[in-house]
DNA sequence: TGGCCTCATTAGTATGATAAACTGATAAAG
DNA sequence: CTTTATCAGTTTATCATACTAATGAGGCCA
């Protein structure tokens, strides 16, 4: 049975959380831009293949050629398709897409394209976050430190506070422990670095929460708190030494069980 | 007055090479485009402040709306502006920008800002590519330790083979410097850390130039050449140890060297 | 004060016309 | 037989114009 549609005002009412940084397309184009971009990501036409030449898309559509012509240049500095006259407007391969772009991801993540998207996602964090606490270690100044301490602390107090909202604990744990690894990544004062973390956070984040909707909160989590807590007590403690490299391991045994974790949910999933 | 944007290669008929991965828009929209990203990105106009309206633009550069609309969606897509209804098209924070994007980098350098990107490219290397390498050498397949040893000898041959043609022979140590590199990002095996690597490599690349056509070329870099072939070889014969932590710390020498190196480079143009 | 009009401004959308770029087929030249 | 020239058809590129809708500012009123 198909779900009924909703009050024409809203075609695309029921959206969910957006991935950070997107843009918000606004009106017909924004609804346009938003068609295509999943369906092109989705798979719906082959890299190499010519999607419907404008004069097509506006009946299929039914908005103006003006709409679709933006709606293309928009796809098109997101590489994901390019026009060109007499030959019609094209998918460019897959390498050409901008996978750091904000908007890609969302609609990777839109399109259900998690299998290859997430293990990508979690190999970026092993090979970023060592480096950034390594990094942080010995080029902290005064401030980004007490940031750190500041962030650890407050994670300390999340942890031991105990809290008969079980779900209200957890979103604080989750929160305290972003801001612990942003404030490392902060002491690194890397503009580049501060954008890929933030897409690739907030990607993991979405899907995070996707897996957790489908498999259901589960009484070892606060185990794995438990765990978790004491990986990141090893970085701060390394950190706090100032021994760059150890805190650097640290940092990958914290990550290599979160990686864990996400394929245990993911092999649920699928099981 | 400005003169109109013209498609013949006029004003800008000498580019230089451009930076790998930007894309081409051709015509007259690519002209507006290249016009208004470098002048956004210059700074031309202050973060939050309103660019001229649609209709004025269209008079300054002699183009219809048309264009500039489409123009205005390209640098919208990547985060540099936001039009409004009733409030005009205004220059995001740089904190919106999309800074991994090619194009915006190729802005950035062609708008002359060095002094920030430089550093920050470098702080990139120095945080991932330790752990690109700490990765490779414990999950590198066959093939892809295939391509590391090849990589490696085609590095060491070129080293080792004179060549009365300085200049050829240092591009082909560039070159074979280049792809030893590729080798091990190619063995982790992400799109998301390849796409990063690209741009990252390709606007270092277009920075060093640069900075070699000021300098102009020194017989001490045979020295930079030979020391740096000895903390390469170190990375290798670690990998092959299969000491992934060994690896990482070689590597780390290494990129270390390379930064010390550039600003150099940097301090020698300054002053 | 604070909400609610109205109005001016500016981007958003639609439409039609013409220009330019490319493709493929076909004809001409070597 | 191969290569080059030419031509017609297709599709995007650009321009021009008209109209719509969202927003912000200022003033009016409770």
């Amino acid at each position: 049975m198909i779900e009924p549609l909703r009050k024409p005002s809203s075609p695309f009412a029921r959206r969910r959380e957006p991935l950070a940084g997107v843009i918000e397309f606004r009106g017909i184009l924004g609804t346009a831009v938003a068609e295509l971009g999943t369906r092109i990501v989705g798979g719906e036409w082959q890299p190499g293949e010519a999607i419907l030449k404008e004069a097509d898309l506006c009946a299929e559509l039914g908005v103006s050629r003006s709409v679709i012509r933006e709606a293309f240049r928009i796809l098109g500095a997101k590489g994901l398709i390019r026009s060109r006259t007499s030959d019609g407007t094209r998918v460019l391969p897959r390498s050409e897409w901008r996978l750091l772009d904000p908007d890609v991801m969302d609609w990777r993540i839109k399109a259900g394209d998690t299998a290859t998207l997430l293990p990508d996602l979690l190999k970026v964090r092993l090979v970023l976050e060592p480096g950034i606490v390594h990094a942080a270690t010995h080029m902290a100044d005064d401030a980004a430190r007490d940031r750190i301490r500041a962030a650890w602390a407050a994670k300390e107090e999340v942890f031991h506070t105990p809290d008969p909202n079980y779900a209200e604990r957890r979103r604080r744990f989750i929160e305290a422990d972003l801001e612990f690894h942003r404030a490392f990544l902060a002491a690194v004062d890397s503009q580049l670095l501060s954008q890929l973390f933030s897409v690739i956070e907030a990607a993991l984040g979405l899907m995070v929460d996707m897996q957790m909707r489908v498999r259901g909160y589960d009484e070892t989590e606060m185990i794995e708190m438990e765990e978790s807590q004491q990986l990141h007590a090893a970085v701060f403690a390394e950190f706090e030494r100032g021994d760059a490299d150890a805190a650097e391991t640290a940092t990958r045994k914290l990550i290599e069980r979160a990686i864990l974790d996400a394929q245990d949910g993911l092999a649920q999933n699928a099981g």
